[in-house]
DNA sequence: TAGGATGTCGTTTTT
DNA sequence: CGACATCCTA
């Protein structure tokens, strides 16, 4: 490594930084990643630093996985030792070696928002109030907004003046005894459980204190006040903490993000160290002027002013569209346009868009034109019913206490065990403090339950003690397919699935998740049903090639905002510049509001490496009537001459020439 | 218990 | 408009 020659003055500086606190601000396509995987590889090198005592934490698996290799170009198999992990697979280590403490056993289950909200819909039903119709999602929330800020529990229930109000305080407490009953912590408690646990157990922080001696935290102005804590704690002794963000990145506010956690860190460590990165090796000056003229609208921000040597480049296109069909047009238009004349990939290009109802006269249009496509997000194979079912068998295999889990199961495929006998059992375990599967055992020769009832409870039981018996004798995959076939899952589809086609569809899906558990097992190590069932819940995607996805890989992408933050693409298209959708009329009262969307707009534009298009139209169809649009504000920010604007409405000839393409595939 | 009728709601979603 | 949830019916 020749740090001097490969870094800039800034980046090395952040880099070679000795021990104690430091602020990157790492402006949008500044080195980032460059400077965090460098940094870990110059204190392994040239400090001495035991790989082992490094964490650094980022925000979703793809990141840590891209720096985990990244690391490893720079140093080879010693980067395998360095602990490079979400958030929330930090807390669900934690929770697994020390959550003993709290009462959670080794094999707790791990509930996803789907888990959540089936959850608080149960305790719904079961609530006095059920007539007021309480929605769960508001619920859960309000809820999750409440753990992942007030970490003690003692202290108030913030207030929104609504009906929630009232019952909020009594269905947290139920949801998280549930919880607790069933030996299942959501998403939220990853991060609170092990706050509590480095908080309240001095030798569990100390274990952690030693372990981990060099902190590292990627895109920082995104973290919530619960994983600022976690952070807090486990730096607290070294105050060895390097944290690497942009506030004007940050775009999560509305999930519990504190821009403030960034801006505040030099209150939090006076002898902080800041660096600004803001020589930007991605966009042409003209996209970052672009970026910069809308981001100083924002008031609370940590100044800073992203420059480029790589030249002035090609101004913004702006153009005006009828309607949504005849932006997707226009767009494919030009896209096909620019592809030819720069002889790009499919790959080179980008649309970006607020919402994602957007997305669909794209799609139309795309697939009219045949021009390949990914839409980033969508439905997930995780979220499909048949993979639920048979991952609820799996959980209950590992988790016999998760309620949730085997009441889902239970009558599916169908045992004869109707709904009041579920009821029944329900309210019976609840009573007598028991958990179901415990309940089961008697109940099995409970006379005030059908035969058929009975019969199929002692079948289940049969079951499941089978497939737990077979958890550790075979491997992972065979004891999925086992599921599969010993249910009876594909036997089921049949029956009650007259269309051939979709039964066969789900048949294969279902198939899906044997070859992603056979896939898993050949890339870890140790393929447990646990790690498996962690795996699925994390989103950790690395094995979810073997459950293959059949997608073209040179198309242009699809993708709202969001989504879009840390890639970049040599031409990117952001349509939808009005007002009510760009700033989103719904986000302006709430979470970060218009600086929020303004961010959001900057992280559009700073995603361009040659060229942006941006497009508004004159009117959109909006719950099926068409509404007149506005330019967005932040279209105007950017100075007049950095655009080329191009409003005399669309040309006829834009239509043409694509309907005679589109004739053309008949 | 599937599917039809009816009602409701409408932003983003790293784990 | 269209995706969804929920309720109702055959």
């Amino acid at each position: 490594m020749q740090l001097k020659k490969e870094l800039n003055p800034q980046q090395y500086a952040a880099v070679t930084h000795k021990n104690g606190p430091i602020l990157v601000l790492a402006g949008a396509g500044s080195g980032k990643t460059k400077a965090i995987t460098y940094r870990i590889a110059y204190l392994i090198h040239h400090q001495k630093v035991d790989p082992k005592t490094i964490l650094g934490v980022t925000f979703t698996n793809k990141a840590a996985g891209e720096m985990r290799q990244r690391v490893a170009a720079l140093i080879g198999p010693k980067a395998k030792e360095v602990t490079l992990c979400t958030f929330h697979s930090l807390g669900l280590k934690i929770l697994r070696e020390h959550g003993h403490h709290l009462g959670y056993r080794r094999n707790f289950t791990i509930y996803g928002e789907g888990d959540q909200l089936s959850l608080l819909r149960t305790l719904i039903r079961e609530h006095p109030k059920k007539r007021d119709k309480f929605d769960a999602g508001i619920l859960l929330s309000r809820i999750s907004g409440y753990k992942n800020k007030c970490v003690d529990g003692k202290s108030e229930f913030p207030l929104y003046g609504d009906k929630y109000d009232d019952i909020l305080p009594e269905v947290y407490d139920r949801f998280q005894s549930a919880l607790r009953a069933y030996q299942a912590v959501d998403f939220d408690d990853l991060i609170l459980l092990p706050i509590r646990l480095l908080d309240e157990f001095p030798d569990v922080r100390r274990f952690y204190h030693e372990t981990y001696q060099h902190l590292l935290v990627d895109e920082y102005q995104d973290t919530n006040h619960g994983q600022y804590r976690l952070i807090t704690l486990l730096a607290s002794a070294h105050r060895n903490i390097c944290v690497v963000g942009d506030d004007d990145q940050s775009i999560y506010g509305w999930r519990g993000a504190e821009v403030r956690n960034i801006l505040n860190f030099e209150k939090d460590y006076p002898d902080a160290k800041v660096i600004k990165l803001e020589q930007n090796y991605r966009s042409t000056q003209v996209i970052l002027d672009a970026a910069n003229h809308v981001i100083k609208n924002n008031n609370k921000r940590q100044d800073k002013r992203l420059w480029t040597d790589r030249g002035r480049g090609k101004n913004i296109d702006a153009f005006l569209a009828r309607d949504e069909n005849d932006e997707a047009k226009t767009i494919a238009w030009r896209l096909q346009t620019i592809k030819e004349r720069a002889s790009a990939r499919w790959s080179d290009f980008a649309v970006l868009y607020r919402s994602n109802v957007q997305s669909r006269a794209l799609e139309s249009t795309f697939r009219v034109n045949k021009i390949p496509y990914i839409v980033v997000g969508g439905y997930e194979f995780f979220d499909r019913k048949e993979v639920k079912d048979i991952i609820a068998y799996l959980k209950v295999v590992q988790n016999p206490r998760d309620d949730l889990s085997l009441l889902r199961i239970l009558n599916y495929p169908r045992r004869g065990i109707g709904d009041s006998a579920i009821v029944r059992l329900h309210e019976e375990a609840h009573k007598r403090d028991l958990c179901v599967y415990d309940l089961l055992k008697e109940a099995q020769n409970d006379h005030e339950l059908s035969k058929q009832a009975q019969e199929g409870l002692r079948s289940f039981l049969l079951l499941i003690e089978e497939l737990r018996k077979q958890r550790h004798a075979g491997d992972l995959s065979q004891l999925v397919r086992s599921t599969i076939e010993k249910t009876g899952y594909r036997e089921e589809i049949e029956r009650t699935i007259d269309d051939a086609i979709t039964a066969q569809m789900k048949i294969d899906t279902v198939e899906e998740l044997v070859s992603a558990a056979s896939s898993f097992s050949e890339q870890e190590e140790a393929g447990t049903l646990a790690s498996f069932l962690d795996s699925l819940s994390l989103n950790d995607d690395t094995f979810q090639n073997g459950g293959k996805k059949i997608r073209p890989d040179d198309a242009v992408l699809l993708a709202t905002l969001h989504s879009a933050k840390g890639l970049e693409f040599p031409y990117v298209f952001m349509c939808g510049m009005e007002e009510d959708l760009l700033p989103h009329s719904r986000s302006l009262n709430e979470g970060g509001g218009i600086d929020e969307e303004r961010r959001l707009c900057y992280v559009g534009i700073t995603r361009a490496r040659r060229h942006l298009t941006m497009s508004l139209v004159q009117e959109r169809n909006k719950f099926g009537r068409k509404a007149k649009r506005i330019p967005s504000r932040f279209l105007k920010e950017i100075p007049e001459d950095l655009l080329c604007k191009q409003y005399s409405h669309s040309p006829n000839f834009f239509d043409r020439q694509i309907i005679k393409s589109a004739n053309d595939d008949k």
